[in-house]
DNA sequence: GTCTATAATGCGATAGAC
DNA sequence: GTCTATCGCATTATAGAC
């Protein structure tokens, strides 16, 4: 499964072949139909393996203090993967524009329940920081994060999430704030 | 070209076959590789639409009087698409995403272009604007286009392109601006 | 459960009649 | 320049020995 996810991931669904994935995970190719019936069962396998890493890090997140500290910690985290996300893209932002295209056996909303899920941590670190319209600020917030791991990616310039990054994390600072962690604006 | 610029927005680059192509434009399958060679030729003839349809549409903001109108409306024209960006992406954007997997022929830049002409001429309209770093707004600006598109995808939810729309517009509306059309900030 | 060999299919590309 | 028929190949998926 990790090796589906990391070679989904760089070589794309569709030009990555059941070899490819058996040849990474170091077995003979009948032996992954074994295990997956179909390459759709290892699509969503792949999926479940960034499900897995988001569970993760957003439980690593939590630890942190205060929640303007885990968003910037998350927007941190973003720019040290500038050079993955320049090569490859956002693992879970690519995987959503492929599988809308392909769109057999509606697996194409699976990808965006891992970014619904992502959605929803960011706009409960808002919520408890007691802004008013958490939902549209999660949606910016993620939507700056795909928006900026696309254009990284078609330029190839991982510089573009540092300069992003930036400007996200002087978003938040702005953002009203008096420490006792309910706030409306 | 126009028929293959639609259906490989529509269908995805490798869910497209020749034949699909072909049937679109109302021609049999062996015609469309007496003008183009290979299917990459047809990618990049479908690149070239993006390019001119681009073209086409700056060609018609650029008739507004002040920059902030220009970029104002191009933020209308964005969620005025929004249906079609919650069903199939942005054109442009989704097409870098499958060209980067592709990795044949170096074409993988290619999409990087076409993203490049938009940064440039939102580039322009800041500058126009006298705002400082003109080139990190127009990333800012552009980068919540392609990340409010690929949202409105994955969640398939056109509504997000209208709230992450209004909420440009509001943005552009607060930069500093005093009317001649020059200014720092 | 592991692995090899192969069947079945779909697609890019071409040949060649008209 | 238009169209039909087909080749060659890559890939998904399976059969069956071990």
């Amino acid at each position: 499964m990790a090796a589906a996810a990391r070679v989904l991931h760089q070589q794309g669904v569709e030009r990555t072949t059941i070899a490819d994935i058996a040849h990474a995970a170091g077995v003979p190719v009948g032996n992954v139909y074994y295990y997956f019936k179909t390459k759709d069962a290892l699509v969503q396998a792949a999926l479940a393996e960034h499900s897995g890493h988001l569970a993760e890090l957003t439980g690593e997140l939590d630890k942190l203090p205060s929640p303007l500290e885990r968003l910037k910690a998350l927007v941190g985290l973003w720019v040290g993967q500038r050079d993955v996300a320049a090569r490859y893209g956002c693992p879970t932002g690519t995987l959503a524009v492929e599988l809308d295209k392909r769109a057999e056996g509606g697996m194409d909303l699976e990808a965006g329940r891992v970014i619904r899920l992502l959605l929803d941590w960011v706009e409960r670190q808002f919520r408890e920081l007691g802004l008013s319209d958490p939902d549209n600020l999660a949606l910016t917030l993620v939507g700056a994060y795909q928006g900026m791991s696309l254009l990284a990616n078609a330029l190839r310039d991982p510089e573009i999430m540092t300069r992003e990054g930036s400007r996200l994390i002087r978003w938040l600072d702005s953002l009203p704030d008096d420490g006792t962690g309910h706030r409306n604006s």
